[in-house]
DNA sequence: GGCGCTCTATAGCGTCGCTATAGGTTGTAC
DNA sequence: GTACAACCTATAGCGACGCTATAGAGCGCC
């Protein structure tokens, strides 16, 4: 009988796949405290040394836990549902909505990106995910939906969104204020947005010609815009080129 | 000589508070995860049984810390200006704005509310500061200023405030989007509350800050614009003037 | 005097994150 | 065909952690 005791490279998961994998059922079953290397390394049937050689520390594990599980989740969904609703405003609270649920399906991994938050910089996947949500934005931003930069805005949803998403987790599940969530992201998109379906912009395939019209006719409506005398001359001069004058 | 051993009742600050000063100092000053229940009785000057006689577990020690504090750093807030503004919604906006720099002035403090989330009920701080700004909105309430109940109102209020705090927290103190926090509290007051005579901003036609995103959002989707390089990024930085506000 | 509260003091349990050390097995490169 | 690096096993332990047990001293109160 061969001794069991290594495992070839060529049969099962990987042994870095394992370990993702039991760390990421071990975050999910157990109250958020429990995912010890040692718990996550008896599942996935690996050593100490084995664990510290792949994630460098307990907190690399955990960051790539919630790093793959986000991506999983966000893939999920679009092999769900064939892709985003055509209307990018709709498409907007499709990803408010999908995000919040992401939060309420993996309490746990959710909490955790928030527990080790640091005066510094990081964390790198609350990062990725507001860019996720500028890139959503931007289709709105060209069809002239958007009264802020799409990189405000993003600002603006993704701190609303996470706050919402940590709130409901904190709530217990059964007492839910279901319509939470709702209520935040309408209220935060009615201030970023333009009002109503149709607006004084120019219709989304205009391209910029149209909307240097726009603002050119904007501009001479409004009664103090931020600009000194030159700098509209300026603009003008641009706007009247764009325009195709 | 007498064993200065014991402290009579009469000296000093009681041993409670010494213990709670010490964790407050080691939270402030160190990188979050170094408050062990070891350091703040050697820094209180404490043994451990008297730390778990006074608050039961380290987590009862910690959400003492923050309760304690957020309610220290409310009364020096009234205490510095003369207290509460007449006008009920300036209060809730007042109060929003007090959370928020609560958590800018004290990061390793508030994040952690959130680092010990469980799909669970607690967090008991958490509820506290909902149930605080809730009573900032009652008196909104009776002057008929509301148009959901205080409750709604107040966990929508607390889930966006402290989602816009924690991602302030999160971004480089020199780096920080200043606006953000007032244009989110806005929005959710906007869908808060009646539209009264006074709004914080009079009215924000869309005027030319919408088409100049639009126009932003044009201009890099299009091919080729009619402009040169340099023309480019100087129409860009007036965009970005015009849609700042 | 007895009782309960508060605090000191020591000592320890079980667990944790992490590392040192050593040896076995693989696929690849020379 | 052997040397090599990567990968993994296996054991063993360090220092720190949260928390508790136990015993007793000083104090205020009925």
């Amino acid at each position: 009988m061969a001794p069991r005791t290594t495992t070839p490279t060529t049969d099962g998961p990987a042994t870095r796949d394992r370990i993702l994998l039991a760390a990421a059922s071990l975050l999910d079953e157990a109250a958020g405290g429990a995912v010890s290397t040692r718990a996550v390394c008896e599942r996935a049937g690996v050593q100490a040394p084995t664990l510290y050689h792949h994630f460098g520390s307990r907190q690399g594990l955990l960051d790539a836990v919630v790093s793959h599980g986000f991506r999983e989740h966000l893939a999920a969904r679009q092999d769900r549902e064939g892709g985003t609703p055509e209307d990018p405003v709709d498409a907007v609270r499709e990803g408010w909505d999908a995000h919040v649920r992401f939060g309420l399906d993996h309490p746990e991994t959710y909490a955790m990106i928030y527990g080790a938050v640091r005066p510094g910089e990081p964390c790198g996947v609350a990062r990725e995910v507001e860019a996720m949500i500028r890139a959503t934005l931007e289709p709105a931003a060209r069809s002239g939906r958007l009264r802020v930069t799409p990189a405000q805005a993003a600002a603006e949803v993704f701190a609303a969104s996470s706050g919402v998403t940590l709130a409901l987790i904190q709530q217990p599940a059964d007492g839910r204020d279901d319509g939470l969530s709702h209520r935040v992201r309408d209220a935060v998109l009615a201030a970023v947005l333009v009002d109503g379906p149709s607006s004084p912009t120019p219709a989304p395939g205009d391209g910029p010609a149209a909307s240097a019209v726009a603002l050119t006719a904007a501009l001479d409506a409004a009664d103090d815009p931020p600009l000194s005398p030159g700098e509209r001359v300026l603009l003008r001069e641009l706007l009247d080129r764009l325009a195709g004058g």
